[in-house]
DNA sequence: CACCAACCTGACCGCTCGGTCAGAACCTGA
DNA sequence: TCAGGTTCTGACCGAGCGGTCAGGTTGGTG
């Protein structure tokens, strides 16, 4: 039997927390006692306090990566749509780790592990905007986008009621691509 | 010699660093280096760390009251476009001061002077939804509204070509009044 | 059994934080 | 000139922070 189980619920407890308290809010303490462990003991596990944000983000930050690829080889017609049906898609499916990034930035958008998260962010906005050179249009993107993002983090509804509503107005807001 | 007021150095110097380093990544000691003065200055002239942020953020809350009570009075059929207009104009006014609400939320939700913030945006919610009652029209302005203040926060956009941007998004994201 | 590596801990460190306090320096009007 | 309120400060405080370390505990394996 694998004693991997502290570092699971080290991870488990430090998502909570940081979501209600955020980051800096939260000491190394206050998890090793709701983990019910030393705070050494989450610093075997991890090198630093940072390590257990960047664990917690990684999939999320992956799932990103994978999006802005998939939109690469898509046309300028169809990429809005995709980029609006796969963002929403993400950021309902890590709706933890999105509010996780959004309460740290900007501190850690320097942060090795975190320099591409804004130029992918870039690579989701020109998505929205269906790649229009329009400042207009990137405007209305970047509004949409961190407008998903924030509803996402602190709406109780359903992420299936939620979808819907999310895609129906980002396609009412959105210039429809070109080809 | 005109004498530069201290105080409203401390103010200046503070919305500096609270937007740049966050308010918790600033520090009593960051501020009084800047100034000029002793950190015993700055709480001469600010009981405590947070007066100083809640009297930057002051008049911007005072100004969405305002126009909280200015919606109170139009009927259903224009309080969309008023509340378009007016949280647009808000917003760009006080860049500075909502992003440092921004920051600083949810931990200051809480306090005395910040409770009733929650049911003004409340109030500007259901002024963009156009007071309808279908829960993806609120969810469409939810989106709208934090949509529009993140992009107002860090878009380095003059607020001349930002206004109409986002005024035509909300427009078009948004169903209209009824009457 | 003994051994060893993985796991865990209490005690401790250096530092920064917000905040206090007694008193010095600075006006300003009498 | 002096008095007295306003403004300012260095020294200090207790608490909390992230992080280190030497050593104890545990559990699987030969």
């Amino acid at each position: 039997m694998v004693r991997i189980r502290t570092r699971d619920e080290i991870l488990r407890v430090a998502a909570e927390l940081f979501t209600r308290y955020g980051f800096k809010g939260t000491s190394l303490h206050d998890i090793a006692a709701e983990v019910g462990c030393s705070k050494a003991t989450l610093l075997y596990h991890f090198a630093h306090k940072d390590a257990i944000l960047l664990a917690l983000v990684e999939p999320a930050r992956q799932s990103l990566i994978d999006l802005v690829a998939r939109l690469a080889g898509i046309d300028d017609k169809g990429v809005r749509d995709a980029a609006i049906g796969g963002f929403i898609d993400l950021v309902l499916r890590y709706r933890r780790e999105v509010a996780l990034i959004y309460d740290v930035t900007p501190q850690f958008l320097q942060e090795p592990a975190f320099v591409r998260v804004r130029e992918l962010t870039d690579a989701l906005v020109a998505g929205f905007a269906g790649r229009s050179a329009d400042p207009d249009d990137q405007t209305a993107a970047k509004v949409l986008l961190a407008g998903i993002a924030a509803v996402v983090i602190d709406d109780k509804r359903d992420e299936v009621e939620l979808r819907p509503a999310l895609v129906a107005v980002a396609r009412r807001a959105l210039i429809p691509g070109k080809d």
